[in-house]
DNA sequence: CTGAAAGCGCTTACAG
DNA sequence: CTGAAAGCGCTTACAG
């Protein structure tokens, strides 16, 4: 059943070498246009297909490049992923996508999945505090980018690139100072998230120069979704909540606190301004109208790319890139002014 | 950089034969368990990891399954796609996600890099009418499933999973015509896609045995998102819409008919119910809280994994599998009686 | 229980 | 311009 066509196979029918079908294959100069024109009908004909994993044995490069992200699932990461394979192609390498799972273990396995496959290099999607450290430790030698959490910070050896945090943080907390909110809480801060950290000291730093404490609502989980997003909320509605405004770490968390808001008869915005982060292609639906920091995935997307690439065809590694890309606010309806 | 370690040099380092490591590694019952043991305790302090491309090249075998869905973006592939990696990987497989774009030249060139790469087996996800034959063409002699199209229908030599999209297009009619709506609008029928085809034959076929003959909105693009469904929606709106009721070919466009609804300043579903296909998790947002028909995607990607995974082990292929999964009716408030 | 040898499908110096 | 040979990293009969 799995009996493919081979260069041999292809050798024979044209009556030459190996050699000769390999050199027309691979367009080499040093071949007759008329025997490389015979060959490729025949390869056409037969229909041949190279095998890569002995090309790539040989070539120590398989033009392949291991993408992991914490779960396809999220509209985030799914545009993100969206954004890299189509750039990536663009270049001339194939990405294989996995899903981490927000699971450690699948992540460790997934690395090695794509070690042995012998990808020329790995983007690791991550906001976990630990994933600088974990390609260090998983992947050193091999070519790979961080996306979505600064390495810089953390001090790993790693490239990355990731949005300003922040930056977006204080954006948030900017937008809700201007419309007049003084009572606010942040939703959903992940202490292991370095991603999110940052999002919060950007956020309290702004508002602690306005004379303001935001309430901060811890998230235990290792992610965020509208399923934990829903279930703080209810816990903050349940104790009756003063905020007029909350600000979500993500937007999936945030589509959580309108379910949650809802089941309470709480109105947003009428009785609470809700602002996320991420800027999901949901957040624009019509009665969602989230407002939101937006992280350009396309430009996340087509740096990361970019920087992998130089990486692997530097073949050096001595030194480690970050490149930030600064947030904007994405204005929608479902922040306001709060009620006198 | 690029220099890995290999079963050469652990074989120096323990001073045996590469015969020898290699039998320690697969576990080979022939070998003394002091020569496995130390030799395995070489390999995990020099880190070594086994070159997939070398050993699949030996065994042709790759325990890899190539996965292609039209786009990764719609959270119905999503799903999908993270219950078949979660099922294959129990199996001991893993999967290679690829996104088609929803672009017949790109599905081409992913099954082209999956072949190359000498996947086990391949699944094609696709509402295509022409996926099977595509199948049949790219990969034949490739164990391959065919996802969410019926091959039976088409007459194509492939095995296929899918929803009962006839049983499917029969609940939405009855649950409508249950609550008593008499003017319907069916929105989003693709004519090249037979899986719309089914959807919309179940539900006109169950519609004239009420003596109802329905609208039928066709949707000339490849694909359906938000988009789509919302230029269409704003078409039939502008024009005018005596309809009490709307079924949308699939979730993605019934959030696109919420928004040009809301821009024409019709309520859902005080003045038109809406029903959708697929039953994506956004549908079960607050404010959405859309009835539609649950695909079970859970079961589906089950059922493809499976299948194929017992194609690739049988190792013949003169039989063809098709297997359809019955669809249920998810109620939740988009959908009422219609005004008298 | 262990090793030498052949071979998976390909590429690329090295000769001619 | 073309071919014979070596080799990528591994596995597996075949001897011993």
């Amino acid at each position: 059943m799995r009996q493919h066509i081979t260069i041999k196979d292809i050798a024979r029918i044209a009556g030459v070498s190996t050699s000769t079908v390999s050199r027309a294959l691979s367009n080499s100069p040093e071949l007759s246009e008329q025997t490389r024109q015979r060959i490729l009908e025949i390869c056409r004909r037969e229909g041949y297909r190279v095998n890569a994993l002995a090309r790539s044995l040989i070539c120590n490069k398989t033009n392949v490049i291991g993408l992991i992200v914490p779960e396809v699932t999220n509209p985030f990461y799914a545009e993100l992923s969206l954004g890299i394979e189509t750039h990536a192609r663009s270049l001339g390498y194939n990405v294989i996508l996995c899903n981490g799972q927000n699971d450690a273990k699948v992540t460790e396995e997934l690395f090695g999945f794509l070690i042995s496959h012998q990808v020329d290099g790995i983007i690791l999607a991550s906001s976990q505090q630990d994933a600088g450290t974990m390609i260090q430790k998983l992947a050193p030698r091999l070519p790979a980018v961080l996306l979505g959490t600064p390495a810089l910070v953390s001090g790993d050896e790693v490239n990355s690139v990731c949005i300003d945090n922040l930056a977006g943080g204080r954006l948030a907390a900017e937008h809700l100072l201007e419309l007049g909110h003084r009572d606010i809480v942040y939703l959903g801060n992940r202490p292991n998230s370095l991603t999110h950290q940052l999002r919060l000291r950007g956020f309290t730093e702004m508002m602690e120069k306005a004379g303001i404490i935001p309430q901060v609502i811890d998230n235990p989980h290792g992610c965020s979704s509208i399923d934990i997003g829903c279930a703080l909320s209810r816990k903050l509605f349940a104790n009756g909540c003063s905020a007029t405004a909350i600000f979500a770490s993500t937007d999936s968390m945030a589509l959580g606190v309108l379910q949650a808001a809802d089941e309470y008869g709480i109105s947003i915005p009428e009785d609470i301004s809700l602002l996320g982060f991420d800027n999901i292609i949901y957040s624009a639906l019509p009665k969602i109208e989230l407002s939101t920091i937006d992280q350009r995935k396309q430009l996340l997307a087509e740096a990361a790319v970019d920087l992998l690439t130089r990486i692997i065809d530097s073949n050096e590694q001595d030194e480690f890139t970050h490149r930030m890309i600064r947030p904007t606010l994405v204005s929608r309806s479902s922040c306001r002014a709060p009620k006198k």
